[in-house]
DNA sequence: TGCCTTTGTGTCAAAAGTACACTTTGCGAA
DNA sequence: TTCGCAAAGTGTACTTTTGACACAAAGGCA
């Protein structure tokens, strides 16, 4: 059978988290800076590290968001594998690795992921090799080490895809919002404007926002209603086979 | 600092294929039988093998595929990664791996790829550790090696996504084909009835279909007309950003 | 009291979706 | 030659959804 030899390579995997938040005004990416290391020019990057031995991936990345930043129990999605052999290949990346990691030039395979949160409800605490954790606006980040901008762009497209066929977002927003902050985060991540009152009508028929009975107070214009999110209903219209949700 | 340590664990990745044919009538996927190896029961799997040193994981799927099956210059889109630690599982995948591999226990992580081809433009041609290769109906895959079922329900998933979202699918039929072959072809994907005339029209209407001048000849009923696809005419719907396509 | 700012609402026309049935064509069998 | 069979191909009426668009209501503040 001559099967056994021949290409049963080590490598490397990590993985690497592309957690978005919504700041009520714009969208933005939780990044950290590394540890300085002398004669390596900052940059920032995604949170991410190798995985362990006994982990599964999902878990792995769960694992590396939080010793990064400290974000905890954040459910988390798969965008893709970036395996490039020379994913790594800016030489200030290449130093960094060897003050950092034993086998520098190893090969390392990233599984991304990505996910939606309620910015406030969680304080970025930069550990281990993260010097500082933060909310970055999307519109903002051009260059990030590695091949971390490539990750970001291709977990953008994959929500703003996603977005497109279900009515996912609301985890990006606190427990009661209003219909304004909704519609500004649908603008964020789509990158254009939508009718204030075509999207409202759209959002209603589904049936997964519904109203409180409290309103905005000490605002110097007429008052929002507050409204919630109806994951009951969220997951009927999930089951009953859904799809086609777009602006 | 004290990074520089720890977890830099190897782990061997791998690429398997879900590569999608259709026979005019239903759905089948490309699978290959293992080298029979002492004590072994067979089992179908996907075709897929480890990587190579230099190579990038698109380019590795598909050597890979080339060399299980014959198959060649074929796209591939990547579906996810699969690493859960214990994914080889069944006594009889671990036999066969100690029969096969250097390293049997090595944890192997795998990037799955899917592909849509027509069948009569390949005839599979097994070669490596694959003993044969051939294409089985989608509705009679119930068991495969390792974790490859679980791999074949993903990539059969975002190919259902994919179609509502973008009509793809000509790949899988050959140059010319009938409006009907299209017709099947949909219903064959997505696993239900869909109106002819509604079908038709809504096709027609995006206007990247083109009716040749040739009819179906030697059939006991009427003829069909004959369609090519209009690539050029796909692509410029594609840039014009184009989403929400859904029956 | 008047001004400013943001919320919240309705209508109409165009487009898209849905449900549904009969005629046409060509072969083959009687 | 005619009849039957099988699949192709076509249209309409109704409902639903989309998209464009403008003004009144509420509350704070000066």
């Amino acid at each position: 059978m001559q099967i056994k030899n021949k290409h049963e390579i080590n490598h490397r995997i990590s993985t690497d988290c592309v957690i978005f938040g919504f700041d009520f005004n714009q969208l933005r990416v939780l990044l950290i800076e590394r540890q300085p290391v002398e004669g390596v020019p900052q940059m920032m990057a995604l949170p991410g590290d190798l995985i362990f031995e006994e982990e599964n991936l999902d878990m792995a990345a769960g694992r590396v968001l939080k010793e990064l930043t400290g974000l905890e129990e954040i459910y988390l999605e798969q965008v893709a594998a970036f395996g490039d052999p020379n994913r790594v290949n800016k030489p200030s990346d290449k130093k960094w690795l060897q003050a950092v990691r034993q086998d520098p030039d190893a090969r390392v395979i990233t599984v991304a992921y990505y996910s939606l949160v309620n910015m406030n409800d969680y304080e970025p605490q930069p550990s281990s090799f993260a010097k500082s954790a933060s909310w970055v606006l999307v519109d903002e980040i051009n260059e990030l080490a590695f091949d971390h901008f490539e990750i970001f762009q291709a977990a953008l497209k994959k929500l703003k895809d996603k977005i497109n066929m279900q009515p996912i977002g609301f985890n990006l927003l606190p427990e009661k919002f209003t219909f304004s902050q909704l519609h500004k985060l649908y603008e964020s991540i789509l990158g254009n404007e939508l009718d204030k009152r075509n999207f409202r009508r759209k959002m209603l028929k589904l049936n997964i926002v519904e109203s409180l009975d409290e309103k905005q107070e000490g605002v110097p214009h007429k008052p929002s209603q507050y409204f919630k999110f109806n994951e009951e209903n969220y997951l009927k219209l999930l089951e009953k086979g859904f799809n086609n949700f777009g602006f």
